[in-house]
DNA sequence: ATGAAATTGACCGAAGGGGTCAACGGAGGT
DNA sequence: ACCTCCGTTGACCCCTTCGGTCAATTTCAT
């Protein structure tokens, strides 16, 4: 790929990076066509070729470059390095709110990538995957401290519970774009405090 | 379209709604190749043509037959006539499950032709949906009463926690297919099971 | 003005798309 | 044995789309 794209002004990648999520997002592999990520980044075909040397470079310039915005904006966030559940909890969302501000169609086109069948790049996504995966901020069930929690509490089912509550409500979101910032911030604090209001212990 | 495609042997139907299902339901309308439907389904694209006129036509029956098949299954479980809240969502699951299980991708294309913007069905799709709409099973939260639950409880922020953990959990689920029915119905189970140990009033 | 870099429109060959149609083959009637 | 009906198909048509190239034009710093 042409380092110059690196070199070109931030909006500017901006909007073609957005456009390939866009697309790649919305079709298989095979049936994107580069034309019209080229076109709705405001740019010519020939362009887009000049920076990437085919499609499948493109696309794979895109998958990686999921992981490394998606680590950044962890670590933006401070979601390694929380003690409390809550916090990380809290710390994470405010991360992938503002990934899917700025990246709308990421995370619908980090999935379709994930389970992208062609046999032009399936070896390479996958490979590139297992290197990554490490990153994943796991185990927090083991940070989780009983005492806190209301007694007898099946804390397994509470995160499972969470999480996929969370998941749910992304999902939601994520089918009417653009999204609204401020109203999923907003959304979430209340839903955090709706769980902590019912599986945190009473202190009185 | 052609009414020899309902005397059709159950079966050879079934595949035809499923390929068609799942086609659409992975690419937009009109990148959905018909002959890839008519392969999926083991029989000829001309055959598929004798069925239906012509892509419109049964991509517009397909849609139609996601409502159909909705109530029918929702109806069959009693998903319109249980009292308690817990009841319900107990019944509107096993319906769900066992529509996923017979037509695993309809519920994806039910999304996906709802936000379909190719002018050639877009208006079609609206006008039809607006017809069923009336038949969703909304008031829930109307149904609840507050003296079963621990007293001070939201109870709107704890309808929309589980209706969203059921989205995501549903969800989850849709990525991995086939789908593993028994699996469902036990974490669907201990799911709400765990929803009424934290929810329902103590009786003790 | 000049040369290099950025950017494009036109173009190509291959593939894929919706839809048609003549023909095949088997079941049933005579 | 022959005909007829009908479910079914493969080959075909014509048009569009796609990935990729390239010569030509524009932009811009010097």
């Amino acid at each position: 790929m042409n380092e110059k794209f690196f070199t070109l002004p931030e909006e500017k990648r901006q909007s073609i990076i957005n456009a390939g999520y866009r697309v790649f997002s919305q079709n298989t592999y095979k049936k994107s066509p580069v034309a019209e990520v080229a076109s709705e980044a405001g740019i010519s075909k020939s362009l887009l070729f000049h920076y990437f040397k085919n499609k499948k470079e493109l696309y794979l310039f895109l998958w990686e470059n999921c992981a490394q915005i998606t680590i950044e904006y962890m670590t933006e966030y401070g979601c390694y390095d929380k003690e409390d559940f809550f916090e990380m909890l809290y710390s994470g969302m405010r991360a992938k709110i503002r990934i899917m501000e700025k990246y709308p169609y990421m995370g619908e086109f980090t999935i379709k990538a994930f389970y992208e069948e062609d046999p032009e790049v399936r070896d390479d996504i996958r490979k590139s995957y297992v290197k990554y995966k490490s990153f994943k901020a796991d185990g927090a069930l083991n940070r989780l401290n009983p005492d806190k929690f209301v007694p007898g509490l099946d804390l397994e089912m509470m995160h499972r519970e969470i999480y996929m509550a969370a998941e749910g409500y992304l999902w939601e979101m994520m089918q009417k774009l653009p999204i609204d910032v401020e109203k999923m911030e907003s959304d979430f604090t209340r839903m955090i405090e709706f769980w902590k209001s019912i599986y945190l212990k009473k202190e009185d």
